[in-house]
DNA sequence: AACAAAGTGCTTATCGGTGAATATGAGCAT
DNA sequence: ATGCTCATATTCACCGATAAGCACTTTGTT
């Protein structure tokens, strides 16, 4: 289970460093593409095949799911942890994702999510998430 | 049954002495994530299990389900406690609960609640009304 | 062929986490 | 009250993870 949340920065060539507590879980080889709310998902190559099967699922007749099943294929790309404990971001996800220096990485369970800091700070902002609201979101989800 | 409260001081490295009354109730190894009102909540690792099970369900295409998610485990970090009793409190979720030097530790039954002092003094001077609605929500959770 | 751009690998310095040793204090028994 | 034991506080030293800089390789372009 990926969990936890890690600051790190990208070098000048756009490698990153994968936490050394997610290392283990995500595996050498792992795969990245675009996320949704303008961040990257990140896979362990088993949990990507789970995410492809449930994409696989949808109806190819659907516009909507035509969509975003091209989005989520059209962005993967398969990444490798150097022997530095590095993997290099793609030039195209680094755009989509707007990533500059300074990088978020938390685990979510099945995946991590890639976060330009910045935009990691405003989505936890007070006016966007506030605890109470969780609550609250708590007994929607009927959980 | 974890009950009572204690008094405790985080050392220069953000490490924080687990009172002895709880420690063999929560177990060597017990998860700290983001709690409600500024404090940090600790589960065991069995009462975790049950919470995690439950967020694997929620469906990623919707957005109250994505944030609830991303908040509670993107603030989630594994303890371990040391041989002296004490465990390292992540500089994240330091920073969200306002973490200094003095810190209360109460037991709440299924979990603990890790506060700064003063926030703790501040919350137990109020009538706090959410009180009962967060009890209700954590009922709902079947944590 | 020469060059630029991108990717890969190495080296060093620094910082934070970890463990050990010691000091302080509270509670208990004699 | 005195001394003992256990829990907590404090300090220091060490080690591994990360940041940063640089050099080399590969690829593609002119």
């Amino acid at each position: 289970m990926l969990i936890g949340e890690y600051e790190h920065s990208l070098d000048a060539k756009g490698r990153l460093i994968m936490p050394a507590k997610i290392r283990e879980d995500i595996g050498e080889k792992f795969i990245v593409t675009k996320g949704l709310d303008g961040c990257l998902f990140g896979f362990s190559q088993n949990e990507w095949l789970n995410f492809e099967e449930k994409l696989k699922t949808l109806p190819l007749t659907n516009k909507n799911a035509r969509d975003f099943v091209r989005f989520f294929l059209s962005g993967a790309t398969e990444c490798e942890i150097d022997k530095q404990g590095r993997f290099l971001i793609a030039g195209n996800l680094r755009e989509y994702a707007k990533m500059e220096k300074e990088i978020v990485i938390i685990g979510v369970g099945t995946r991590i999510e890639i976060w330009n800091k910045d935009k990691w700070k405003v989505y936890n902002s007070d006016e966007n998430i506030s605890a109470d609201e969780i609550a609250e979101n708590m007994t929607m989800l009927g959980i």
